[in-house]
DNA sequence: ATGGCTGAGCTACTCAGA
C-alpha cells in the first residue's frame, strides 16, 4: 500500500497538479496539508472521478488537512486534542495493514515564526498537546503512523544552512527537542532510519531562487511507531512536483507499507 | 537578508507562510 504525504499550499489552486501527480504516483492514500479552504469548497468531485474518497478538515483561507483514499477509512477523527486557536491542523483515521489496525495521523504543525511571540507559544503548546495526545493513543494502539508537515528541522543536516535557522521556529533546539521527545515515545523518523546521512529536502521557498539553488529543508516527515516499522518497505522524497508549473513549495514523501 | 514569491479574500491590500 502506497501512502503519500504532501503539503499542497492550497488544494484549489493545485487541483490540476495534484490530479496529474496522482495519475503518475498512483497512491492508495494521499494525505494533504495546507488545503486552505473550508470543507464546502473542497474539490470532492474531481477526486471522486478518479476513484478517491475525501475526508476533509478545512477552514477558511488558512491551514486545513485532508485524507484522500481509494478505500474506505474508518473512525475519522478531527479532534485528537483541543486546538488553542481552533485551527484545522489534524485529521486521523483507521486502516488495516495485514493483521494490524493502523491509526493514521495527518498533521500540519504551526509554523511558529517569529520566535518569542504568541505564534511561537502557540506552536510550542500545540506540540505539547500533540505529544500528550499521541502518548495516550499509543496506549490504545501500538500501530501509529504520523505523517505531515511538522515544520521542524530535526537535525542540522536537514537544512541547507543551519546557522540561518538555529534561532528560527523551525530549527531552534527547543523545537528539535519536541521532535526527539516524540521519537522517544517509540517512533522512528522513517526517512532518517532508511537514509542515515543523506541530504534531501521536502521544502524550498518560492523566493530567492531557492529551488534552483537547492536552498531547501526537510520538514515533512513520516513517523512510524516501533511496532509498525517492520511493515514499511520504502520511503522516497519525490522532487518532481516541485519542478512543475505553479508548484506547491513542498514536495511529496512517498511511503510503501504492507 | 524580518524579506526576494505565492495564495486567499477580495477587487486594494493585508495576512500568512518557512
Amino acid at each position: 500500500m502506497k501512502i503519500i504525504s504532501w503539503n499542497v499550499n492550497s488544494v484549489r489552486a493545485r487541483v490540476d497538479n495534484i490530479l496529474s501527480y496522482i495519475s503518475r504516483a498512483k497512491p492508495d492514500m494521499l494525505l494533504l496539508q495546507e488545503i486552505k479552504t473550508q470543507d464546502e469548497n473542497f474539490p470532492y468531485e474531481e477526486f471522486k472521478k478518479i476513484g478517491y474518497s475525501s475526508y476533509v478538515h478545512g477552514q477558511k483561507s488558512y491551514n486545513g488537512v485532508a485524507i484522500l483514499s481509494k478505500n474506505k477509512v474508518k473512525n475519522i477523527n478531527r479532534n485528537l486534542f483541543k486546538d488553542d486557536l481552533n485551527q484545522s491542523r489534524i485529521i486521523t483515521g483507521e486502516i488495516q495493514i495485514k493483521r494490524k489496525k493502523v491509526e493514521l495521523i495527518n498533521i500540519y504543525v504551526p509554523n511558529g515564526n517569529p520566535v518569542d511571540t504568541e505564534k511561537y507559544e502557540y506552536k510550542k503548546n500545540w506540540l505539547k498537546k500533540f505529544i500528550t495526545g499521541i502518548k495516550k493513543r499509543l496506549q490504545e494502539n501500538p500501530n501509529l503512523l504520523i505523517a505531515g508537515d511538522f515544520n521542524i528541522i530535526p537535525e542540522d543536516i536537514d537544512v541547507y544552512d543551519f546557522k540561518r535557522y538555529e534561532n528560527d521556529a523551525l530549527g531552534r533546539l527547543e523545537i528539535q527537542k519536541k521532535f526527539r521527545e516524540l521519537l522517544n515515545l517509540g517512533f522512528y523518523d522513517v526517512y532518517r532510519l532508511k537514509y542515515k546521512n543523506k541530504i534531501e529536502y521536502t521544502f524550498w521557498d518560492y523566493f530567492a531562487n531557492s529551488w534552483a539553488k537547492n536552498y531547501g529543508m526537510r520538514i515533512d516527515h513520516f513517523l512510524s511507531s516501533n511496532n509498525l516499522i517492520e511493515n514499511i518497505s520504502s520511503i522516497n522524497i519525490n522532487k518532481s512536483p516541485r519542478s512543475k508549473i505553479k508548484p506547491s513549495d513542498h514536495t511529496p514523501i512517498e511511503l510503501e507499507i504492507n
